[in-house]
DNA sequence: GGGCAACTTGGACATTTGACCCACTGAGGG
DNA sequence: CCCTCAGTGGGTCAAATGTCCAAGTTGCCC
């Protein structure tokens, strides 16, 4: 075994986490499997972990990193701001039909935050990357076709990442392309029904735009946990 | 300890689980804490359950099977379609933010199912389930309220289930009651989107009706995975 | 070249956990 | 009254698992 820094020793012990993860889950992710599967003793883990624990906390934080690198290229251009929503979802669909465990095994990590109070804080985080994420996609996908947005991009942002989050576990659990490409289309409709092309006044009603949507942010709603 | 019949004592043991696992998740309803939450002796699990996986797939099916019972009750009566919709949500929510805990019992369970392939069937006839029930919502709300649907309720349904799983998942990360709410009010607006009046004819353009939405089921999609 | 800090590793240990076993109890039918 | 059988008790086993230590080794700085 070669000698390596602890920084990539780390790396490589977080990697090799993510692949056990995604075959046998975060229960199989035990410290003997992690170790077996980065080809390493298994008292480097503890060399370079406190505890299985501390790994999974720094895995999530690794993987929310790397989340908010990717994806910013699914964007399409041209065509009308429907189309490019529409492509946008289909990019992502793919994505995870191309690598269904990974899916799961985000899903299975944020559980196991929500599990642990001293992880908890790391599931706020990972929607927070996820809705600024969102926002920044429909901020630029919007400019791309010259559209704004009638109502905050932060609240178009959440039904985007509430559509993708709910296709996905549908998806997974029947594996229905042609009922999650149905779902797509109708998500793309939802949300292009809140751009406007970018001259046009707040409740503009000219050209083969529709009746205003009920405005938003009215509905009763309790007080904001902390 | 009174003497109970294998059926009784095995529903016990059940509700004793589902506690457990709302307390500490999946992981930690082993046979020991299931049985002392129920208390009984060790050895009464497995007289009932031939192993813990056993009762774990019980557990599933005992939950799908309530899961279809419930929830009937959450209609509103009267006001227009996006109203009826609206106050479904809102008391889908409210179940929700009373007893987090049993919604993450339940995606937890959900992503067990799909990590054990002998349950995989599970995780489809719970999403099954899911879809029928919205389904089942949908026309007799639409009925109450005089409307019929312009879509295949059956992918209004999926639509309706992928918003309340999107809205509960980011709600269990941050807890914001008020931007769930905005979804909500979105949600409802998606939805009603695709009613209209009883008497009219399909592509109706009258009333205040909106542009028609985007025909829906064109979209590109791979083929059904079985 | 010596020394020191960083790194590596082979065991070992305590616990937890699922599963099982076998003798025992008691209620109810014959 | 006896006998069957559901239910109990408590102990045992093997496997899995998280954690740790103390003895090695390597590379770099003085």
């Amino acid at each position: 075994m070669p000698r390596l820094s602890s920084a990539q020793r780390r790396k490589e012990i977080l990697q090799a986490a993510l692949r056990v993860i995604q075959r046998d889950g975060v229960q199989g992710a035990t410290t003997r499997a992690v170790v077996a599967e980065a080809n390493m003793p298994l008292a480097s883990f503890h060399y370079v972990f406190r505890s299985r624990d501390a790994m999974i906390r720094d895995l999530i934080v690794y993987i929310i990193e790397g989340e908010e690198h990717a994806a910013t290229a699914t964007l399409s251009e041209g065509g009308d701001i429907r189309g490019v929503v529409r492509a946008g979802l289909q990019s992502y669909f793919e994505l995870v039909t191309a690598e269904p465990n990974r899916e799961q095994a985000l899903f299975e990590l944020f559980h196991y935050s929500l599990r642990h109070p001293e992880l908890s804080s790391l599931a706020r985080i990972q929607y927070d990357a996820y809705h600024h994420l969102a926002a920044a996609l429909l901020i630029t996908g919007g400019k791309q076709v010259r559209v704004h947005w009638q109502i905050p991009v932060e609240a178009l942002a959440r039904v985007l990442v509430t559509f993708t989050d709910g296709i996905t576990l549908a998806w997974l659990a029947d594996r229905d392309d042609r009922a999650a490409g149905i779902t797509m289309d109708i998500a793309a409709d939802t949300i292009a029904r809140y751009a406007a092309p970018l001259g046009e006044k707040t409740p503009g009603e000219n050209t083969r735009r529709t009746t205003n949507p009920t405005p938003v942010g009215l509905g009763r709603s309790k007080e904001n946990v902390a």
